[in-house]
DNA sequence: GCTGGCCTTGACGCCGGGGTCAAGGTTTAC
DNA sequence: GTAAACCTTGACCCCGGCGTCAAGGCCAGC
């Protein structure tokens, strides 16, 4: 299989192909004109390596699931290296969401405070307005 | 006041002030012999846009803020402008919460499995035990 | 007048994951 | 034999928000 092949059946590119070689990550045999020469072996990882990527794991990450799958492992999270990555990924996602979440709030907050004042500053918008009015002869209709 | 002074008050370094000059964000008067001249408007400006990245804002998303204080009004979110900023960025903060708890309910299922597949092929571990037995002789004890 | 500490502009580096040429070799189909 | 569709390496570009030099100007104190 050659590289635009590949890189069809995995819906990738042939950039992204030569990328990953470059990083160590699929190395690819070479076919005597000096083409790249790939196997269905090479589609597992490559499977394994985008499925990762989806996740959001960077591409080093997903080198201990690739390493594992070309150790003959039935998976490329049957290593304790890539449940090791699983583990400190999981970790940085609930940082990373809780952090987000702590935002969120505070930008709530914020805008829900901004908002009132508009409404306070409006002319002809609510004015503050007494519980106990000052000057109960003003009747609130109109 | 001078560059430097300024970063430093803001807690912040004199490449950055001059980096959000280039972006026409804050731009510096300058005295006689070339050097920015910033007053304490600008820092009030510069702190606006430290807490808005501080939350993660890009930088231009700054800008109706800082407009927003040049123009006088009392708060940066005393315009419409910075009010739209705030709601899509709940927006995306949301959105991004969403897809981050998605991902690590995925990866989480994925450590799971493969922790019990790991727990199950390792010899020695825990056979798999069918709950009635098939050979009710083989105790459970040790 | 000289050293040290400020300031100026300009330009390159970084990071990740590739996109997008450029200039050329190979193979296949007509 | 030639055009089309592959393939090769190499190199620069992108994004955001600066960090980090380089080469030089300005000013204070001694």
């Amino acid at each position: 299989m050659r590289i635009g092949e590949l890189a069809e059946k995995a819906g990738t590119t042939t950039r992204t192909l030569r990328y990953y070689e470059s990083r160590g990550l699929l190395p690819a045999r070479r076919s005597g004109n000096g083409y790249r020469a790939y196997g269905e072996e090479d589609l597992r990882l490559l499977r394994q390596i985008r499925l990762l990527q989806d996740f959001g794991f960077e591409l080093e990450d997903t080198r201990p699931f690739v390493e594992c799958l070309r150790a003959g492992h039935p998976a490329g999270d049957s290593c304790p290296a890539s449940l090791e990555v699983y583990r400190s990924k999981l970790a940085e996602l609930d940082r990373c969401i809780a952090r987000l979440q702590e935002v969120r709030d505070q930008v709530g907050a914020q805008l829900a405070r901004a908002e009132l004042e508009a409404q306070a500053a409006r002319p002809g918008g609510p004015q503050p307005r007494c519980e106990l009015s000052a000057h109960p002869n003003e009747t609130e209709g109109n």
